[in-house]
Parts: C-alpha cells; sequence; structure tokens
DNA sequence: ATAAACCTTCTACCTAGATAGAAGGTCAAG
DNA sequence: CTTGACCTTCTATCTAGGTAGAAGGTTTAT
C-alpha cells in the first residue's frame, strides 16, 4: 500500500502521514524498489488509533507515548488509563476555573449596566474594565480563547 | 518617561512594550532629541488598562478594538459590554462541551477499568481506546490543552 | 575615561499541528 | 509519447503572544 491509498483509507493527507512519521507516530516503513513508502494493514489500524486518540483530545506527544508503549510489547492499559485520569483532572480544574471566571464576569457585565459613564475622568479608558477588582490576580485567562472558537 | 522606566512601572519589559506598539496597542510616543521613545503618564494608564483586559481574556485584537474606540473619543462602553457579553456566551459554551466531554471521558475511563486486556487480537494498539464509541463525532477536543496546564 | 545601564532597529525563534509550494523522479492509461 | 496522477525531499507559512540576540549608539555614575 503507497501513502496515497493508506490516506485514503484513513482519512489524512499523505503531507500529514509524513508529517506524523516525522514526529514518531509512525514506524519507517519500507520501500519499493522505486523508493515509495510501502504500508501494510497494521498502518492503517495505527493512523486510525491516531485519529481516534486525537478526538479523545490527546496530543501527538502522548499518542506517540502509547505507541512506544505499545512497540515495546508491552500492555498499554495502565498507561493509558493514567492518561485518561490526568485528562479528567485536567478537565475538571479547568472546568472549575472557568466557573470561577463566568461568575466574575457576570458580575462584571452586570456592574457595567450601572455605570453610566464607563469613560472616568483623567485620561483613563474604561471604567468598566479599570473599577473592576477582576484581574487582581495574575492569572492570565488566554484558555478562553480556543481553537475553532474564533468566529469569523 | 523612557520605556524603561515605563516597564517598571507597568510590569512589561521594553521588548513587549515595542511589539504592543507595533500591534497598534499604543500609539506612536514622542522622541527625546536622542531619538528615544518619550511617554506620558497617559501612557502608564494605558498599558495598565491593556495588562487588566488581558486578565480578563480578552485577545490583544479586542484590546486594539476598544483602544480604537477609545481613541475616537467615543464612549467604550457598549463596545465593551458587547465583547462582554461575547465572553460570557464563549464561556457558556465552552462549559458546556466540556462537561459533555468529561461524561464521556469518564465513562471510558470506567469501562477500561473492565477491561481484563486492553490489547486485543489483529495488531490493534489499545482496546480502551478503540473500543469507545466516544470519538464518533469529528470535533476534536483540542482546547483540553491549554497554555500554561502543560506539566514540565 | 570607561563601564554599566540604558536605548535603537532588525531578525530569528518558540509552541502545535499541520498545510502548501517548489523542484524533480516515476508510473499507468490513452 | 505524453499527460496527469502519483511519489520524493526540503523549505516556508499560519496562529498568538511574545522572547532573545546581534550590532550598535547614548547617558549616567564612579
Amino acid at each position: 500500500m503507497k501513502i496515497g491509498e493508506l490516506g485514503r483509507a484513513t482519512g489524512f493527507k499523505d503531507k500529514t502521514i509524513r508529517y506524523y512519521e516525522r514526529q514518531g507516530l509512525l514506524p519507517d516503513p519500507g520501500r519499493t524498489s522505486s523508493g515509495y513508502r510501502a504500508y501494510g494493514p497494521e498502518d492503517v489500524d495505527r493512523l486510525q488509533f491516531v485519529g481516534k486518540a486525537k478526538r479523545l483530545g490527546l496530543s501527538l506527544e502522548e499518542i506517540r507515548g502509547i505507541l512506544r508503549v505499545h512497540d515495546q510489547r508491552e500492555a498499554t492499559c495502565s498507561h493509558v488509563c493514567g492518561l485518561l485520569d490526568q485528562k479528567l483532572a485536567q478537565t475538571d480544574a479547568l472546568i472549575h476555573d472557568l466557573q470561577t471566571f463566568r461568575k466574575e464576569l457576570a458580575q462584571l457585565r452586570k456592574g457595567a449596566d450601572a455605570t453610566a459613564d464607563c469613560r472616568p475622568a483623567g485620561g483613563r479608558i474604561c471604567g468598566i474594565i479599570e473599577n473592576s477588582s477582576f484581574g487582581a490576580g495574575q492569572e492570565t485567562m488566554t484558555w478562553i480563547r480556543s481553537p475553532g472558537m474564533r468566529a469569523e
């Protein structure tokens, strides 16, 4: 099987497959006499696994970790369970932070309605934002901007 | 006031201040006779505003938008309220997606405990992940990886 | 007077996950 | 035999928000 065929079987572009190979997600495939990459059915499985793991929210680095364990002929169970637990904890933490953020944001918005003139004296720029005690912590809420969320 | 002093007053590095100027967040400051950027107290306010807005989760582009409205001598109230409402809606949507994701993840994790051997026959890689109906949708949960969240 | 501490511009690099193009070799069908 | 569909490698580009360094000019303190 050549790379295009593999791509059609898995939904990945050929460029992406070569990229994954460079990233260590796919082993060096054999080559045909003319130098083409020669894949077998196990590579279809492997790529489909990558796709599924990606959809689970695993990074390429995490997926590479799982595949390395697999390639060592070890069972990946405990490794994967660890990753899932980690994801779960991260998700919980993120939800918690977001809920806190949302509360503060809502409060700020409520106060904004009460602000008759949001531009106070003295060259200040926006009373709504500047009078808030919101950003008192040093943490930045950059995570609110997530890929695919940008309207365009 | 020169750039270093402005930086010390606001907590931004000089490099960052020049970067913000390039990005259109700060107006072209005057220069001293020796060509140095010469700032006034209003620039301290402006930069502090930028810091606060950033901590609110606004992107530099959004902040630039607010500042442009301000520079037109228009009140920024309604503009900022619009942004806040938008952030609020985005946050709600993100929390909702995350809760759905968390449920599916927890279910997967629960099933993993029941999976005696996660490596089924036929060159498959990980039964836990591959047998899940989890990633059935096409959407990828990449937002789970947020800046600052990466353990190192 | 000279070293430290500033300042300037310009350019390159970082993350993450690809995508696109250039320049060229190979292969199957008509 | 030639056209188009493949294949190869290498390099550049995108997002977002900066950071770092080179190469050089200025100012302040000792």
